[in-house]
DNA sequence: AGTTTAATTGAAATTTAATCTCAATTTCAA
DNA sequence: TTGAAATTGAGATTAAATTTCAATTAAACT
C-alpha cells in the first residue's frame, strides 16, 4: 500500500500520521489525474472529513517531498499536481483550440535531457515538456 | 529598430505610445538576459524615469502579446521573462534552490518532437521544456 | 497650434495562492 | 497512561499581480 510508504517517510522524518494527513492522502490517491490545492481541500471537505486549507498545503508539500506526489505545473491560478506512484513519467501535447492534452513518452528524449543536464553540471530532479498547437481535429478545421 | 514593432503593434490596437511605455521597452533592450518584473521596475526607476509598478507589469503583459518578450518560467517568486526578439529558440534548466536559469538547445530534441507531432497526428507550433533540479553550486551543498 | 476624445497613468485598494502564527489539541513512544 | 513534541485550525500575513478611478496625456482632426 502507498500510504506504507508515506508513513515511512513521516516516521523517518520524526512526523506523525495524522487524521488529517490520512484524509488528504486518500482524496489523492482515490483520484486518478491533475489536481489542484484549493479543488483538494474541497473535495476532503465534501467527504466530511475536517481539514483545513493549511493543513491541506502543508500535507501536499510533505507528499511532494515524499516523492508519491508531484508538482506538475505552475499556471496564473497557481500550481497543478498529480500523484505519481506507479504511474510512468509522461509529457503533454496540448490543442489550443479544443485543450485536448495527449500524453506522450519518449525514452530518447529522455535521455537527451539527461546528457544535457550532465554537460551543464545539473542535477535534473524533473522537467515539463509542453508542446501547444493543434489537434488532428482542430488542425483540419483551419 | 525593435520600438518600431512595438509601436505598429499598439497603433493597431489603438493603443498609445506612452513615455512609460517607452522607458520599460528601453530598459528590457538595453540587457540581454532573463528578469523579474520588480528587478525591472526598480532599474527604470534607478535610471531616472518614472513608472509605475502598475505601468511596468501592464507595459510587460503588451509586450508578451506583441511577441517582443517572452514569459519564461514562473518560480515561487513570480514570473521571469526575457526579450525574445532576434534569439533563437532556446529551453531552460532551473535551479530550484538559487533560481539560476540556464539556457540550452537540443537539436535533437527539436527534431524528436518534431516525429513525435507527425506521430500524433499533431500540429506542433510552440514548446516549453524546462528542466528543474539543482544547479552544480547547490547541487553540491547537499 | 488648439481642441477633442479616448487611452493612460499612478497611488492605493484589491485579489489570490500560499505561508505563518500560536494557543489548543493530538500523536505515539516509553 | 503519561508527557514531550508534533500538529492543527482560524485568522493574520505575505507577496505578486491586477484593478479602480480621478487626473493626465497622446495623437488625430480641425
Amino acid at each position: 500500500m502507498e500510504i506504507e510508504i508515506f508513513r515511512k517517510f513521516l516516521s523517518g522524518r520524526g512526523l506523525k500520521l495524522t487524521n488529517q494527513r490520512v484524509a488528504v492522502f486518500n482524496e489523492i490517491f482515490a483520484f486518478h489525474g491533475h489536481f489542484e490545492p484549493e479543488r483538494l481541500y474541497l473535495k476532503i471537505k465534501d467527504s466530511g472529513t475536517r481539514a483545513s486549507r493549511a493543513s491541506v498545503y502543508r500535507t501536499l508539500n510533505l507528499l511532494v517531498e515524499s516523492g508519491l506526489v508531484e508538482k506538475i505545473t505552475r499556471t496564473e491560478k497557481g500550481n497543478v499536481y498529480e500523484h505519481t506512484y506507479g504511474h510512468r513519467h509522461h509529457d503533454h501535447m496540448v490543442c489550443e483550440v479544443c485543450d485536448e492534452i495527449i500524453e506522450f513518452y519518449s525514452e530518447k528524449i529522455e535521455n537527451l535531457q539527461d546528457e544535457i543536464c550532465r554537460k551543464n553540471n545539473f542535477r535534473g530532479v524533473s522537467h515539463t515538456l509542453e508542446i501547444r498547437g493543434y489537434c488532428g481535429k482542430c488542425g483540419r478545421q483551419r
